[in-house]
DNA sequence: CGCGAATACTTGTCCAAGCAAGTACTGTCC
DNA sequence: GGACAGTACTTGCTTGGACAAGTATTCGCG
């Protein structure tokens, strides 16, 4: 293995920063999903995903890779959603393998509901502190990161 | 509740990102050193607390707050890292409720092993793909985002 | 057509993580 | 100095998530 240069002081702070936020952030945003409207921050993206695809809806397949959840977990995740009557689920009329799943009007209620709790919550916790000027190269640091880590296994 | 403004485009892609990397980094690195030495990201840090600690010893409550761990997950995560001979455990002279957790000398042997790859790891994952005229803003941003979480329930 | 390979999900099973309840000890107030 | 509150862990249990194996369907090719 090659000799790798130790973290400067500053690449220090970006990352130890980074590997909190990494911890913190999921669960400070699930708690603020759950405690204002009674979904999980999954149950969220998932809903959302479904709602900005043509039709709201989409194949399991491409829901989970939408919301970044494996395909098991997906399919439990919709078949709870179902059972609350937030989003349906029925098989695809072109292939007969497939499942779509569809929004349902209480999905997309609740998902109006949750959409101005959850804003509050990311700007409290995020945007509330940072400095705007910063954010534009921060962004541009950050996709390219993410970008990076989807591609690389 | 409030009105909140809607986040605008930076503000989005900046979100999106920190997102998508609060998803994928933590399995990537995870993944880097189950592959290079065997233990997981949270034997890891846990390891590493203990290393940067005084007398390479920490309480339990401690080392659970240090690794942003719950205690139950950090007695049995100790446990098994006994088991593993990478770490002793032994109750308090001071406090007999106290339990403390000791770095053993496999543990160091074993972080030392751990460490260039991990560097190399967070390197290739992350600071090759940051413009270095970015990081120091960036971490400054960052910080005080995780900062926020901390503290704020 | 029809057979093998690939695809799209679902189900079974396991591990990680958290919460809640239990246990053991400390500290304080009278 | 003894009861009561609080602290420090541990253990039991539930949930979330991933992987692997199973099932059903479609696709490609002779």
């Amino acid at each position: 293995m090659a000799k790798v240069d130790p973290l400067n002081a500053t690449e220090e702070a970006f990352w130890r920063a980074l590997m909190r936020i990494v911890l913190t952030l999921p669960r400070r945003l699930d708690g603020d999903l759950a405690r204002s409207v009674g979904i999980t921050a999954n149950e969220y993206t998932t809903l959302m995903c479904l709602s900005e695809a043509p039709g709201r809806e989409l194949r399991m397949a491409d829901l989970a890779n939408a919301a970044a959840l494996s395909a098991s977990r997906m399919t439990r995740l919709v078949d709870d959603l179902q059972a609350r009557g937030l989003v349906t689920k029925r098989a695809s009329s072109q292939d007969g393998r497939g499942n779509v799943a569809t929004l349902a009007p209480a999905g997309l209620e609740k998902l109006r509901q949750a959409w101005p709790a959850h804003l509050a919550s990311v700007r409290g916790r995020v945007f509330d502190h940072v400095d705007s000027g910063t954010v534009a190269s921060a962004a541009r640091a950050l996709s390219e990161i993410a970008a990076q880590l989807e591609t690389r296994r």
